[in-house]
DNA sequence: TTTCTACTACGAAACCTTTCGTATAAAGCT
DNA sequence: AGCTTTATACGAAAGGTTTCGTAGTAGAAA
C-alpha cells in the first residue's frame, strides 16, 4: 500500500514545485530566495508551505543535515497533464482543439516549436505514439 | 466609472458560468438541475453562489419575474484566455508549445480539428491574423 | 382568506489556504 | 561555558470558498 499521492497542489504549492523541478533538490532557504525574487514572502511562510507539502506527500525530504533537503515527488509531466485535463473540463468543455487554439493564438511560438507541433499532429493522425 | 470586472472566478463559479454560456440566460433552478447531474449540490448552495457571482459582477440578473434570470457577463473567450495564460505561467514556464503538446497528447482530436490547428499554425508562421 | 408551494435573502459553520510570530534547539564562535 | 546564528516546528489569525439551515415572502390553490 503506497501512500496516496495528492494530485492537486494549490497555487502556492505549484510555485514551489516549479522551483524544485527547475533546480532539483533544494533547501527551504534557497527555495525562498528564488520565491522572494518575484513575490514578497517571509521565510517561515515558505517553510510552512513546504512542511505542508511534505505532509501531503507532494515532496520528499532528507533530514540528514540540519537544513533539510526537499525534492519534488510528483513529476512535472503528471501535474501538467492533470492541470491541462482540469482546464479542458472546466473551461473548454473537453475540446482540446479549442484550448490549443487559445494557447497558440495568444503566444509567439518559434519556428521550431511550430514544427514540433506539426510533427505531433502528423503522429496523432497516423495513430502513432 | 464602470464596475471593475472580476476576472478570476473560483472553481464553483466556473462550473456555473459554463452552464450559463452553454444554455444562455437561466434560472437558479435550471442551473442547479444541470449542476446536480454531476455533483451533489443543494439548491440553496447554488443560489448563494449565484448571488455572490452577482455581487462580484460575474453575472447579470433580470429580476422582473419572481425567479430571476441570470446571464453570464464575462465572455467565455476572456476567461479562457485568462486561464490559459495563468496555466502557461504557473505550470509551463510560459511555453505555449509545451502546453499544446500536453493537450494534444492526451486527447483524440478529430481530423477536422487537426486541420484547423494546422491552418492556425500556418497563419501564425505567415504572420497573419 | 387561509394554506401551500416555490422562490429569494441571509447568516453562520466548516473548511481550506496563506501568512507570520514565537518557541525551541543544534551548531558555531569567543 | 555562554552567546549568536540559523534552522525547524507549530499554533493561530486572517481571508476566502463552499455549504446549508432558517426566515421571509409572493403567488397559486383551496
Amino acid at each position: 500500500m503506497t501512500k496516496k499521492q495528492n494530485i492537486k497542489p494549490t497555487d502556492s504549492e505549484l510555485e514551489i514545485l516549479q522551483i524544485l523541478w527547475q533546480k532539483g533538490p533544494a533547501t527551504v532557504k534557497s527555495v525562498n530566495e528564488i520565491l522572494s525574487e518575484k513575490k514578497d514572502v517571509g521565510y517561515t511562510t515558505t517553510l510552512k508551505l513546504m512542511q505542508i507539502m511534505y505532509e501531503k506527500g507532494l515532496v520528499h525530504r532528507n533530514e540528514k543535515d540540519r537544513s533539510h533537503i526537499y525534492t519534488a515527488v510528483i513529476e512535472e509531466n503528471k501535474i501538467q497533464k492533470a492541470l491541462v485535463e482540469k482546464l479542458l473540463e472546466t473551461a473548454f468543455s473537453g475540446s482540446a482543439a479549442k484550448l490549443v487554439m487559445q494557447a497558440l493564438g495568444n503566444s509567439k511560438p518559434t519556428k521550431e516549436e511550430l514544427d514540433k507541433i506539426r510533427e505531433l499532429l502528423n503522429n496523432i493522425e497516423r495513430g502513432d505514439q
